[in-house]
RNA sequence: GGGCGCGUAGCUCAGUGGGAGAGCGCUCGCUUCACACGCGAGAGGUCGCUGGUUCGAAACCAGCCGUGCCCACCA
């Protein structure tokens, strides 16, 4: 170390992220470090695929949560040596680009309609370029060591070939087709939307009953509804089969109020007798049941609704009307009829779309779906057999659960940013296209006249093949041969259906192997008070801001230790723990470092308390790691904490200070470097920026601490009766220094004592501030083998306070252990050890006890 | 309607069959030559309630109360 750099170290007393963590990342970007080589097989190699992030995207903390956890075992394993490779790209995110553009548009007054098609996406795409890189900056904040010159884009060049493969291939199959059917119409959006795009909310509604007139009769049915309007487009009224108030009405017929209309009267299974009245008007043109009813009885489809959500030419004198002013008229006009029974407050749950957030209304359509059941089977097969693991492991039963009832997917959107669906239609046999690359002529009859589909894949629809298309498929990449299938992937669990699932289904479908091996789903961070963090709530809070106030570790830290199985509140306690952490590494590195001689590096332990550490740190490691490989981060953080805390810092940098500033002993300096070589190696993956950092001035260096070694276990280092000696020692400083408190001894003074029976560890009497040379003076009482003396520094009084409390709490443990061991139930019944335990707890309080006398 | 969680110190959370833990906060004491983002010592808990299993339960079982999330086409 020069003396420049020796001065700025002395200088530095506090840890100061902001300072070194933009310098420190551009270090590891000149390195090439985060940019492996297509080499080797997927066996040998690590690889994780980043959920890509929304082009539209800001950093919120599950990014961050997400990244951390990511990293954390990324850098693991690029440090073992591995090839690794973390894929980095973003998403066209469909209908949030396209909404975030159009908001543009109309500042300037202008419609994307008037605008058009083709110089709307362009304008997209500007958008794009300027701002879609603003999310991948952000993940360098965080320190995340994806590979950025990989960075990848759903709506690339390479990426539009791998989902027009896809479509194709699925539609050769039989499994992708075009279809008139009931859809989830989003009026918000004006478009379709898939099943798992639909959120229930609890609402309360008015359930009205009305009486719809029974054809030559006096007699009228009785049906509830909660939507009056949709009543225009009724074409029956069914009841139970079993239900035999309604036997001999079956095949005759209603009229429809308002409308006249002759309603068929059917009997299907789906009614409940016990609802309501019995009777269930069916709307086929805007219900789910009453479509699947519809269907099964060859009923006539009626639609009042159209797709801007008012009431359309059908509904005749309602047509232009809001849905909610139709359902106002209607029920106006049915009370004016007298056909009004009862109208009473209900609570039932609705969809919504979780796009727009507006009522969904189901709508017949012609849309695109795809057929699920068939791409469902291998990949419910791969996760049975553990060819994917998902941990924790409950949401491995959510995932099946789902995967055995999957239905058909709604894939096309009424969008124009997206994948455009690559089928073309002919003008002049109506023959439909569906190719790789536009055609030029028909097939079928040399027509040049081709229009394409207008609508665009759902994005989830290209989302699906990220794990491979990031990687150059459908072409044979070297990226491909190298990386396929991933090692790992961690995401929330609110997209393992709309995600993970598909992902496993087209990566087994196309590349032919599962797309990662391990999918661990993380718990939600939760805002302060418990709420979800989400903008529209405010709850949110800003990685970015804890990052400038605490610094990218203290965050990473703060995470990963609040991260757990079930879902947790943010606590800022735990990233100021972080922060805590690293600045005592920060500190405890510059004891180390300013103090240390001109030697090599390696564990050379010459005391008991040098083969303690080393004990202690072997027994960190090997925990810290195996935390780390079966993702349990919380604890992988708080054990790593705790060492550097109570072990090294609290303990063994204390106990060696005398000799660290005597500066002689080299054995000590070399054990000192060596022990954090290791503790920088083994807490990079937590806390990369500080670790980079103080490796720098480590006299071992010799390059970056991200390609260094992660400390491999060395067993021999391991010593359990040095570990045993060392925290009786300490054991016995903490109950000394409790006595001294106590006894209101003054903190500066040294109090004479004897040992009688083992002796201690050197540091107990220096630690404790006890001289056990004492002579002559009377013992005033007894802290295990220290025998302490009389002196005018001890107050008499406050001794035998002191005195009486300890036996208090003696007595207390003898009774409770004699209590226990005059149970025959556990004398006869419990491990022989167990009882073995208990008898020589007895025995030493009892021992205790009477020393005090 | 079905499923999955959770209820432990003032707060946020660990612990899942053998003496209640951590971080923060709180109290007392420290200008100790790495660090006050520090050091030392403490106080603080009928482990939601009721039963059961067990020699022994915060932990296992049952019921109840409270609370959160996911899935679901009964108007």
């Amino acid at each position: 170390m020069d003396a420049e750099r020796r001065k700025s170290l002395e200088a530095t007393t506090r840890w100061d992220p902001g300072a070194v963590e933009a310098r420190v990342f551009a270090e590891w970007m000149e390195g090439g470090y985060f940019h492996p080589a297509a080499e080797g097989s997927p066996e040998e190699n690590f690889s994780v695929a980043i959920p890509p992030p929304n082009v539209t995207g800001v950093l919120h903390m599950g990014h961050a949560l997400n990244g951390s956890m990511q990293d954390a075992l990324v850098r693991l394993n690029r440090m073992r040596g591995r090839n690794t490779l973390w894929i980095l790209g973003t998403d066209h995110a469909g209908i949030a680009t396209q909404a975030v553009v159009e908001k543009e548009l109309r500042k300037e007054g202008v419609s994307r309609q008037e605008l058009g098609r083709e110089e709307f996406v362009k304008r997209v795409w500007a958008w794009k370029e300027e701002y879609g890189s603003r999310i991948v900056e952000q993940y360098q904040r965080l320190g995340a060591s994806c590979d950025y010159e990989r960075e990848r884009f759903t709506l690339d060049e390479g990426y539009v070939r791998a989902v027009h493969r896809v479509f194709k291939a699925l539609y050769d199959k039989g499994y992708v087709y075009r279809d008139n059917y009931m859809v989830n119409w989003d009026p918000g959006t004006r478009s379709a939307i898939s099943d798992l795009e639909v959120e229930n909310r609890e609402v309360e509604d008015v359930l009205y009953s009305i009486d719809y007139p029974l054809e030559g009769s006096e007699r009228v049915l009785t049906v509830a509804t909660v939507r009056p309007e949709t009543m225009l487009a009724d074409t029956a009224v069914a009841v139970n089969p079993a239900d035999e108030r309604y036997a001999d009405l079956v095949g005759g017929f209603c009229l429809l109020p308002l409308v006249g209309r002759r309603l068929p009267i059917i009997a299907d299974d789906h009614v409940d007798p016990a609802f309501g009245t019995g009777a269930l008007k069916i709307t086929p043109g805007h219900d789910v049941n009453d479509f699947e009813i519809g269907r099964r009885h060859g009923l006539e489809e009626i639609t009042v609704i159209g797709e801007d959500g008012r009431m359309s030419e059908e509904a005749g004198e309602y047509a232009g009307m809001s849905v909610a002013e139709a359902q106002a008229a209607v029920v106006g006009a049915l009370r004016e009829q007298g056909l009004l029974r009862t109208e009473e407050a209900y609570t039932h749950s609705v969809p919504f779309s979780h796009r727009s957030g507006e009522r969904i209304e189901p709508l017949i359509s012609l849309q695109w779906f795809c057929r699920m059941d068939e791409l469902a089977r291998p990949a419910i097969e791969a996760v049975e057999r553990d060819e994917v693991r998902i941990s924790p492991d409950q949401w491995k039963r959510v995932y099946l659960d789902w995967m055995g009832e999957i239905r058909p997917w709604c894939v096309s959107r009424q969008l124009w940013w997206g994948h455009r669906i690559p089928v073309w239609y002919c003008a002049e046999c109506e023959g439909e296209i569906v190719a790789e690359v536009a055609p030029q002529r028909c097939p079928a009859c040399e027509s040049a006249e081709l229009r394409q589909e207008e609508d665009v894949l759902d994005t989830w629809f290209s989302s699906a093949l990220w794990p491979f298309a990031t990687l150059g498929w459908p072409d044979h990449t070297p990226e491909l041969a190298a990386f396929y299938p991933t090692s790992f992937l961690t995401t929330a669990r609110e997209i393992l259906f709309l995600w993970v699932a598909r992902m496993v289904m087209m990566g087994l479908e196309f590349p032919g192997a599962v797309p990662f091996r391990d999918v661990y789903v993380h718990s939600v961070i939760q805002a302060r008070d418990g709420r979800r963090m989400s903008k529209s709530l405010g709850t949110g809070i800003d990685p970015l801001e804890e990052i400038d106030v605490h610094g990218a570790d203290a965050l990473r830290f703060g995470l990963l230790a609040m991260s757990s199985t079930q879902d947790v509140r943010y606590s800022d306690a735990k990233v100021e723990q972080g922060r805590n952490l690293a600045n005592k590494l920060w500190n405890a590195s510059r004891l180390i470092l300013l103090n240390a001689a001109e030697v090599e590096p390696a564990p050379r332990p010459a005391r008991v308390e040098d083969r303690w550490l080393l004990s202690k740190l072997e027994r960190t490691i090997a925990s810290v790691t195996g935390k780390l490989e079966e993702y349990d981060f919380a604890h992988a953080a708080q054990e790593a904490y705790s060492f550097v805390y109570r072990d090294l810092c609290d303990w063994y940098l204390e106990i060696v200070k005398p000799r660290l500033y005597d500066g002689e002993e080299a054995n000590l300096t070399a054990t000192l470097l060596y022990a954090l070589e290791r503790v920088l190696g083994l807490l990079h993956p937590l806390m990369p920026f500080v670790t980079e950092e103080i490796w720098a001035y480590h006299p071992a260096r010799d390059g970056h601490l991200v390609v260094h070694a992660f400390p491999s276990p060395d067993p021999s280092l391991r010593d359990e009766a040095a570990e045993d000696d060392v925290e009786a020692g300490i054991r016995l400083t903490q109950r000394l220094r409790a006595w001294r408190d106590l006894a209101a001894v003054p903190v500066a003074a040294t109090l004479p004592a004897l040992i009688d029976g083992v002796e201690p560890p050197e540091f107990v009497g220096r630690l404790s501030r006890f001289a056990f040379d004492g002579v002559g003076a009377e013992p005033v009482s007894s802290i295990g083998p220290v025998r302490v003396l009389a002196s005018e520094q001890l107050d008499a009084e406050a001794v035998a306070v002191r005195l009486q409390k300890r036996r208090q709490e003696l007595e207390a443990e003898v009774k409770r252990a004699s209590r226990k061991l005059e149970n025959e139930g556990f004398v006869g019944k419990a491990p022989a050890e167990v009882v073995e335990e208990e008898r020589g707890k007895l025995e030493r309080y009892r021992r205790e006890l009477a020393e005090l006398g």
